[in-house]
DNA sequence: TGAAATTTGTGCGTATGTATT
DNA sequence: GAATACATACGCACAAATTTC
């Protein structure tokens, strides 16, 4: 499992970003599937809940994922996907 | 709307301390009602939240408005105003 | 019915590091 | 060195929507 590196010039909130942004790539996380929640990705990575909400406020922007409160955040359907464009 | 000047001689924060102090003491925010949030502030002035943080507690040091955790920060009521006494 | 748990979203407070003046 | 300002990151609290029991 991919992990952060504290050290690394680039923010923790864009490290996580980019390893949730290659498991949806990848197809690790399949389309309209839901993301690990935000206390998941605390757990598993060992950061702070802004910092999980920021990595995956950017796959949302990006068009990546999309949001449902209550519910969780899902990756985007496969016609959808930002690379198919 | 009034805006910052980065080339003033006054500090960012104190010109938005005075922006907001203003806005209560005219009543353009009512007693006990909710001063913008951080995140408005950052955006509408265009200033870190290190900054607009900055603003509000001199405000909240000065009397005229208290934070409640978890909530936000609120002017407080009339008869508690700084100028009445 | 309804209470509890989960999840997202939002809010403030604080600390640290960097750059600038 | 001190003050200002930005960005990052941690922590905790409150709210609303949803799911589960």
């Amino acid at each position: 499992m991919s992990t952060l590196n504290p050290d690394a010039p680039e923010p923790l909130y864009e490290q996580l970003a980019t390893i949730l942004r290659e498991r949806i790539r990848t197809g690790e996380i399949p389309p309209r599937r839901a993301l690990p929640s935000n206390r998941r990705l605390t757990l598993d990575y060992g950061v702070a809940r802004g910092t999980a909400l920021h990595a995956v406020a950017i796959l949302v922007e990006e068009g990546w994922a999309y949001s449902v409160p209550g519910r969780g955040v899902f990756s985007v359907a496969d016609n959808d996907r930002p690379d198919r464009r």
